[in-house]
DNA sequence: TAAATATTTAGATAATTATCTAATTATATA
DNA sequence: TATATAATTAGATAATTATCTAAATATTTA
């Protein structure tokens, strides 16, 4: 989960993970929606992708980029962990 | 939630949240639990309060640190969020 | 095949972060 | 009241991070 909480902590990388909520995107397209430069979107990509939040596909010349959940379960059940710990 | 995030960006700041599931604890008992100079533990709590997770409360020379769970409501309901795009 | 487009890699840098020691503040006790 | 104990604040520093520009790689198209 170490990957997980720096892949989050910062609002670039969850703003892309929001988009991503939406639809696959390219990693220009994701580009596009940021004012900050194509390689720094590419080291947060990346970043996203060593916590497995994100998967990346090559077609053709584009890299699409989809959003991966199965990590989140064990988030969840952290945080709920912590959560019910507090009701006791 | 900006800092929740950061706050739960750092293995020691998560072993603390940890060990107060179990039982509300001062400062200098936290820091027994580290290697780390008991500043940095206090530098750590700070964070920790600051992200709104924990609660602190002066009794006599002491400082009691207890888990505030309740911002872990909107940080999970995010995080389902995310996940139920997923399964779209 | 040459040029254009999409993306990543390399290398540099400013800002942020976690840590330390020393000093300070607040409380309790001899 | 002087000393001991608990905790935080101040100031410094090494490590990490997010960013940039320039260059490289891969693919498509003229």
């Amino acid at each position: 989960m170490k990957k997980f909480f720096k892949a989050v902590d910062d609002i670039t990388r969850r703003e892309i993970l929001e988009m991503l909520k939406t639809k696959d995107m390219t990693a220009g397209e994701i580009s596009d929606a940021f004012q900050i430069s194509k390689p720094s979107i590419s080291y947060h990509l990346d970043l996203l992708k060593q916590a497995d939040l994100v998967i990346s596909e090559k077609k053709g010349q584009y890299v699409y980029y989809s959003l991966n959940t199965s990590v989140l379960e064990d988030v969840i059940s952290w945080l709920v962990s912590l959560k019910q710990a507090g009701g006791k």
